[in-house]
DNA sequence: CGCATGACCTACG
DNA sequence: TCGTAGGCCATGC
């Protein structure tokens, strides 16, 4: 069943720390679903405007927000909300990846080892 | 039930 | 890095 699949989407995605963002791709690898990314994209879509999910943690592997499709919420809300998280963003609107992508094998960098330098 | 669309991904050049 | 092509699957008409 789709609901799920969303719930496991939902598990993943609030699993994303701070200041860090995954792909649609990767969170539907860890939700299980490898080549269901754009159901992630669908369960996005659907998501409430008051739910506690960090959904603007998740992009496309491009490194770039997605566009909703018709009426974007606006002008680069959920970059914003990036920003806020400490996520920089280059002129073409893109983030790194390998920065501020989130690593499942380290999910508390609290200490050294993943350390998202370059 | 079939067709078109979509907050997408991967592969190839 | 970008453009194109193929694929996956839920949702709406």
């Amino acid at each position: 069943m789709a609901d799920r699949d969303l719930a496991k989407i939902y598990a993943v995605a609030v699993r994303i720390p701070f200041g860090r963002v995954a792909t649609y791709g990767q969170v539907a690898t860890l939700a299980g679903l490898p080549r269901r990314a754009r159901l992630v994209g669908h369960a996005m879509r659907e998501l409430p405007d008051g739910s506690n999910l960090p959904w603007h943690r998740v992009i496309n592997a491009a490194g770039k927000v997605s566009r909703r499709s018709g009426l974007n919420i606006g002008e680069g809300y959920q970059r914003h909300l990036l920003e806020e998280e400490g996520v920089v963003f280059d002129e073409h609107g893109r983030t790194d990846l390998e920065r501020f992508g989130w690593d499942p094998d380290a999910p508390l960098p609290r200490s050294r080892k993943a350390r998202p330098k370059r």
